[in-house]
DNA sequence: AAACTATTCAATTAATTTATTGAATAGTTG
DNA sequence: CAACTATTCAATAAATTAATTGAATAGTTT
């Protein structure tokens, strides 16, 4: 062996992982394991593919070490492999958005003009929290939000929240957050709140994003 | 545009940098330019690759913005996009170390049984350095020593090793270095200065993960 | 301007990757 | 044990990507 073969082996084995990265539906799948472990079943329901197709990906992830399973009944559950994938995400995800100014564009086009949604971030979140002046909700299922959340929030599912809302007093603003930037149930929220006259905001950060920033 | 839509568009954004980590020689490409501005000719020689197949990849790596350049005379030189770049790769490949066990394997295999070299880190050279115990050696081409160095570093490419050894007073040890982890010129730096009755180590870590180390 | 250099482009071929489908497997429930 | 569920496997067709080659471009030197 000498050093370009070396360099090629190892080069090729880095390149496991960026063959991981480079297909759009492994990067969804990724992000919503994020949030914390999911059956095939529910990976495919979220991410609009079949089953098998869904399956596919998980190997594929799975022999890059980037995801784990265990099985639970007739249930395989998958999850990251590690914790530090899930900040390498976050990197990922930063890195991505600052070179490709369209990705901003796409995301801001699409909550601005089509939503009309204002936002709020985590900074501007936690002051107003501490004086009680808003009320915060996690729209994500309960599942995910039992595996973890934004402390003080309050548990309400998109699917439920119709049907919560004439039981809910509401006398502050209230700020939805779901499972970070690429993921719009808090703007459906949003939406649902204000068309019963709530003032809401949108936030575009997760549990995970509260996570690095409270470090 | 439904909620669907806007997904596949962002992850297909998101994906085009993950595309870009997908090819092991890109990979290799990417850490080369971590060490400065190169030319196509130069990158072509370092990576073993054709002329007109680094220019594919180098327009890969344009697209997804990971890359720039800039024409002078009738050489074009391309360099990192942006520093976060070069952060971001040392955090891929610490990820991808710890994933993929097989690359420490093939790495330290190499090293250890074919060479049989002992390695220094970076916290352990510091303390010797600043006792005057030991001479660090950077061992890259002298463009790359100009462009940025670890300090107190002398500059000896390692072409010149073996002439200038005999002009060189060396009453301690040495520790040799080169452009980082997967990078084999202070392997051979610490051969030849063996070969020459000096006692020399190997330090794995390069310019950039100094520049980390010291934040 | 002619000869030369470095780089890019375009066309081809080979190889790899993706999504789709239907069958196979393994575990659970009545 | 039969019916059912969730998941994986295997085979295929479609799409994408990589390396190779030779020609085209743009800039430099004489």
């Amino acid at each position: 062996m000498n050093e370009r073969n070396l360099k090629d082996l190892l080069y090729q084995e880095f390149a496991r992982i960026g063959k991981s990265l480079s297909s759009p539906k492994r990067l969804e799948i990724l992000d919503i394991l994020s949030q914390g472990p999911k059956s095939v079943d529910a990976l495919a329901k979220s991410t609009d593919m079949s089953v098998a197709n869904v399956s596919q990906h998980l190997k594929t992830l799975f022999n890059s070490r980037l995801v784990k399973f265990k099985k639970e009944g007739n249930f395989v559950i998958y999850e990251l492999a590690d914790e530090v994938i899930s900040d390498f995400l976050i990197t990922f995800h930063a890195l991505a958005e600052k070179q490709l100014i369209q990705v901003q564009q796409i995301k801001e086009e699409f909550l601005n003009e089509q939503l009309g949604l204002e936002g709020i971030t985590l900074s501007e979140l936690i002051p107003r929290m501490e004086k009680g002046e808003v009320l915060l909700l996690d729209v994500r299922p309960k599942e995910e939000f039992a595996e973890a959340h934004i402390p003080g929030a309050i548990s309400i599912p998109i699917e439920e929240l119709g049907d919560t809302l004439s039981s809910l007093q509401v006398n502050c603003d209230v700020v939805a957050y779901c499972r970070g930037p690429y993921c719009l149930m808090s703007a459906d929220a949003v939406k649902i709140l204000k068309a019963n006259g709530i003032k809401a905001f949108r936030m575009e950060q997760g549990v995970k994003e509260w996570l690095q920033f409270a470090k």
